[in-house]
DNA sequence: AGAAGATTAAGGAATTTACGTAATCAGAGT
DNA sequence: ACTCTGATTACGTAAATTCCTTAATCTTCT
């Protein structure tokens, strides 16, 4: 009977071991490979072609879910599992967007774990009972959006998203408009329009959303 | 030869059966209880009478911290080891004025947790050489606040804090006062003195600090 | 009673927010 | 070449909030 050959990426040394102390016991994985970040992975992914891949999200440099565009975009059918501290509704919905076959909170058992890596590398999905909940939950709501008028779920532009970066980082509209040379005024818009598109309603909830989104580091 | 009893806490099931299973491997270690969050830990931390208690900071209720604090208060000979992902300068300290004998990073390698262990369970002290240097920075900055006007970094009061979480979820100053039936100006004093103590210069500044220090859930 | 710290509060200047409006420009489609 | 769309830029103004200083109470400890 063949392993299943896992690659995986946390930026945790000590979660990494862990896990392959875990799968090395149960005889059907071999971890083929590691990273500690989302470049890592990236770059060393080719090198040693593994049925699956276990990333977190959140990691330095790289996040999981932009790594894992990355690559599916090279290999299609490379299967992914995400493994998130974190279960909120961007991080699981991005996560499935982006291509993963399945989703996994860090607060299950290691028996689900490797139930998850069996079922992904046989060629289904898996997502824990309450990741499912929160993927139906959002559909719902998408639903009630569409007969009502059409809010549609933009996504920032690229100059939007660096000045929620920017406000995350603490400056206030006048230093950020200083730093980029524009008026505060179009600072003043940039962030009128950003909390519209993501229904905030403050720049408090701005720096949340951006800490959530992996756009600043703590 | 006698096994090194260990009590293992933290918020990640996964993250447990892997150090649980990391260190069966070797022989030298039993864990002798688990506990999800702070509470438990407290609780259950008598029935098992350990030789040492590995804990996460950051956990839902009573974190880490304020939960070893409570244990020591009673068994004061208890050795703890800390196992946080974060290494920021105000979790390090906080655990040494609590009472740890050691903390590392979540980043390091499986072998460096079992020397940690043994070295604290010999009766030693055990921190990573990258958590020393953050604390003997912090020795000189303070040499340097007491050398020039006495600053001292004063802690929050209870109502202080109270506002800090507030805002930091989200509430505007109206909200606050309204909530807490108090006058607008009132949070606005509590929340400039919050600012003055703490050296941050905004509100988005108070969220980050929230959400370090684990006053909010993310 | 007196001192120290915590909590409450006000007033005014500076800043930000909310909302409407709109010029300019680059790229995509016909 | 022309038009449409979306992105970026910008202004104005009323209402609300923040920043900062000052200070009245209230509690607690000695």
């Amino acid at each position: 009977m063949e392993k299943i050959r896992v690659f995986l990426a946390d930026d945790h040394k000590l979660f990494r071991d862990g896990i392959r102390s875990l799968l090395s016991a149960s005889n059907e994985f071999e971890i083929v490979g590691e990273a500690s970040d989302g470049l890592q992975l990236v770059n060393n992914i080719s090198k040693v072609d593994p049925d699956i891949i276990i990333t977190d999200i959140s990691m330095p440099g790289l996040n999981g879910i932009e790594a894992i565009k990355q690559i599916l975009a090279e290999k299609k059918d490379l299967k992914v599992l995400i493994l998130s501290m974190y279960d909120n509704e961007d991080y699981v919905l991005d996560s499935i967007r982006a291509g993963a076959k399945g989703y996994l909170p860090k607060d299950v058992p290691a028996e689900e774990l490797c139930l998850a890596l069996k079922t992904i590398a046989g060629g289904k999905e898996y997502f824990n009972s309450s990741i499912s909940d929160i993927v139906v939950k959002s559909i719902v709501q998408q639903a009630r959006v569409q007969s009502g008028r059409s809010v549609k779920l933009q996504s920032l532009t690229d100059r939007e998203m660096e000045i929620v970066k920017l406000i995350a980082e603490g400056l206030l509209s006048k230093e950020i408009a200083d730093k980029r040379s524009i008026s505060i005024h179009t600072v003043d818009t940039h962030k009128t329009n950003i909390m519209q598109k993501l229904k905030l309603k403050s720049s408090v909830d701005i720096v949340k959303y951006a800490i959530r989104h992996d756009l600043i580091k703590l």
